[in-house]
DNA sequence: CAAATATTGTGTGTACTTTACACAATAAAT
DNA sequence: ATTTATTGTGTAAAGTACACACAATATTTG
């Protein structure tokens, strides 16, 4: 029989060997990263947190976090919204999956994309915390990780998912004019569009309601304001995804 | 000092909790799966395999493996489809991510979906390997795991995929007439296309050329042949990304 | 080898959609 | 009361989508 001290030795060496597979072996980690785009004074913006990796001190990066293993995918991101930036009740959709071996500096980590779309007004307050800040869309660049991979991915989703189905609204106020509805496609196309032809397909889309109020304090003839039908929506929706042969 | 007895069921102990952590707290396993089409005998199919886990016995479910912890995420698909079918240099494009807490009996595991579109005829020897077995698409249904749900969103994806990008030439032999063409797309999108507005349509996209060969042995007249241009495509992509208020 | 069969290849008119474009009406500021 | 900036509105032209029919051709059959 064995010693005391040659059992006790063993077992040191195979909770070594345990614990490097749970490092090294086993272990992939899996995070999720959103996109958190805004629109202020007609431009589009994301929103951008100081990295908290000492390689990356000096980087911004979107808002991330480890999946907890308990957590299902959308509820973790659904979570870093709320923690990172006390967001609440927000349009989220999944993008992608980064999962490159060497993206991350400490570790293989496998990242999931969301895009978040919000009214920056209404979350205003929440969101101006320490670390994070709103970045004009088209001066980002150099982001840590992996990240600026990501956003370009995420913002080529959104120019193409906004012109098939009716998603810029979570970007505004719930009222809102023609015209600003018209500077937000602008801004997250990157191109401009006719102001008469503009209005005539989003009223023909019958997505929009009148709800006979106009803007204030405007230096100009006020516009009238609508609100986004959700319902109306509904039951459209096999318009915006036919088949044409 | 402590007797070497209880030290070693100390010892024992702490392992315990250590493969706990490994098994329940530290591990989120990460797997692939591919949703393989194919097209055959007019039919659109996709490629499934018995599952290996005892649950689900009779059951049939996509092509998945694990991820291994150097791999790339698109490594491991190329390898599923090279390892569990033989298959070499197809189309791949990554779907989305499912990822709910409950989905794999055997622990967590947050699958990220691939679509690929493979040849069936250039490829038959090496798929009828054991357990695997091509599918109609429209028969599927109750596949294990939440398979038939990542089943479901890649078709929805391809359908809609294949009306924006040449997609549809990988699951054809590279000489094809028009009417194989369109019953591929027929077959994707379960709809009727009129022949002379179809034909129109892709001649006019400018992606075929015409080699000069004819189809053989059919009791009818033949059909030309011919062949997808990738270099005429990519220089008219722009085409298919345009936008429209 | 003539007729029957099945499918290819081709064009036009109509409806719908997209685009380009200009002027009168209105609220605020001076 | 005038200036300024922007709203609200319609029409014609170009392009795209859709519906539809008949002659040409290779194979099979008698």
């Amino acid at each position: 029989m064995q010693s005391s001290r040659s059992m006790l030795l063993k077992n040191i060496k195979t909770l070594k060997v345990i614990r490097s597979e749970v490092e090294n072996i086993n272990h992939i980690g899996l995070s999720v990263d959103c996109v958190i785009f805004g629109f202020d004074e007609n431009k589009l913006k994301v929103l951008l947190m100081r990295s908290d990796l000492e390689k990356f001190q000096c980087k911004w990066s979107l808002l991330g976090d480890l999946v907890k293993p308990d957590e299902d995918l959308d509820a973790a991101a659904y979570r870093i919204l709320k923690q990172r930036a006390g967001l609440d009740d927000v349009y989220l959709e999944q993008v992608y999956t980064f999962g490159k071996t060497n993206r991350h500096p400490g570790g293989r980590v496998v990242t999931v994309a969301y895009c978040s779309l919000i009214n920056i007004q209404h979350h205003k307050l929440k969101t101006l915390a320490n670390e994070l800040h709103w970045h004009d869309v088209d001066s980002v660049n150099d982001l840590a990780f992996d990240h600026k991979r990501i956003f370009d991915l995420s913002l080529q989703r959104l120019q193409k998912r906004v012109q098939e189905h009716p998603l810029g609204f979570s970007l505004l106020p719930s009222k809102f004019s023609l015209r600003e509805l018209q500077n937000l496609y602008e801004a997250i196309l990157s191109i401009k569009l006719d102001r008469r032809n503009f209005r005539k397909k989003l009223f023909s889309m019958e997505i929009l309601t009148d709800i006979d109020e106009i803007e204030k304090n405007v230096p100009h003839r006020p516009g009238k304001l609508y609100k986004f039908d959700y319902d109306k929506y509904e039951r459209k929706k096999k318009k915006w995804t036919g088949i044409d042969f």
